[in-house]
DNA sequence: TGCAAATATAATAATATTTGCATATATTAA
DNA sequence: TTAATATATGCAAATATTATTATATTTGCA
């Protein structure tokens, strides 16, 4: 199991625009440094340091194809996170029957929303 | 479905230490303030600071319970989140065949790992 | 009415993160 | 060997996050 700190380095790592859309497009395959470059249309430098942490972090790896770099996805969380946070929730969770007790005892609640 | 901008912001909202216990204790059930205050150890200021962030966001919501703020869980992608990161992955996943064409062009490559 | 409990808000100070830029290194091709 | 390509690294400026302290608001009750 993961611990609490350690979970919060994988979202932490994940919740970054540029990231999001590296692991997104690994899931689809195999891609080196450049085909982010032209597909992010950010600078060389920003995209190897994206890869880099993103390395560090455990969450994908390369290996060396002539002087390409192909990164691919390692941690198997990911393709799990970006499922969910594709996915389309319709309904919110049902609000809790009101008004449960709770430390300092019970109130006649009124609802919020 | 949720912009890329809206998925970091769950992610960023969601990756801190405190915060993820607060998801957690909340997926068990409603709990007010003073509760994660002994719970969190931490000041009840931070508590609502945290708290607070989390209901922007969308995450949580809350019902008055007399003078009790009674909190519960909105946002169905969080037992989803929280489900998977509680989950234990044992294998990494599968590294692709070498060597795949890029945009560069192919070359005889060499696992880095 | 007025007080006390529960909670929220605001301002601040400390710290961490992100970004852009310049430069360094490594490999290959000519 | 030199030029070109691919990638990495270091650093400073800009920005964001966090905990803390002080203060405000709301609610129930005497």
């Amino acid at each position: 199991m993961r611990s609490i700190m350690q979970k919060v380095e994988v979202l932490k790592t994940i919740a970054h625009p540029v990231r999001i859309r590296i692991l997104e497009e690994l899931l689809k395959g195999v891609k080196c440094v450049s085909d982010f470059e032209d597909f992010l249309e950010i600078s060389q430098p920003n995209v190897s340091q994206h890869l880099s942490l993103l390395r560090r972090q455990g969450l994908i790896d390369h290996y060396m194809d002539g002087r390409l770099r192909c990164y691919f996805l390692k941690d198997p969380i990911i393709p799990d996170l970006l499922e969910i946070l594709k996915k389309d929730y319709i309904e919110e969770l049902p609000a809790p029957a009101c008004c449960p007790v709770t430390k300092k005892g019970t109130y006649p609640g009124t609802r919020h929303r």
